[in-house]
DNA sequence: TCAGTGACTGACC
DNA sequence: GGGTCAGCCACTG
């Protein structure tokens, strides 16, 4: 089944169900995946993702709701209109009411 | 082979 | 309440 997979493709499967509108953290994805404290390694399966386009990974941010990967995003707000584009508000690189915006896999997906 | 790094998180002081 | 430390796993040099 997905066992086959890598770790890191897991997490594209799990970001690439995140909705329209909606934003996930990181340690959300870890958890879903069973590795709540491996969540660095869901920061680095995102740098990989850079050759995955079905990967929305301007959705993914930290648990403050912080752009922190907008760096990677070239540098430039790209994330952060992106993430406008879809209705989400950001303000100095956070997402407003982040929590509003917040989707669980782990209740979406249903683990 | 060993050591360092990383788009994070939680716990401790 | 705010800052610091350690842990986690995989990849690169």
């Amino acid at each position: 089944m997905d066992e086959n997979i890598s770790f890191f493709e897991r997490v594209y499967q799990v970001v690439r169900q995140v909705p329209y509108g909606r934003v996930t953290s990181y340690g959300a994805i870890a958890s879903y995946l069973g590795a709540a404290r491996s969540a660095r390694m869901v920061g680095w399966a995102m740098n990989a993702s850079h050759g995955h386009d079905d990967v929305p990974a301007h959705r993914v941010v930290n648990r403050q709701g912080l752009l922190t990967g907008k760096h990677h995003f070239g540098g430039t707000n790209l994330m952060q209109q992106l993430l406008e584009n879809e209705g989400i508000k950001v303000k100095e690189n956070k997402i407003v009411d982040f929590k509003k915006h917040f989707w669980n896999p782990a209740e979406a997906l249903q683990r």
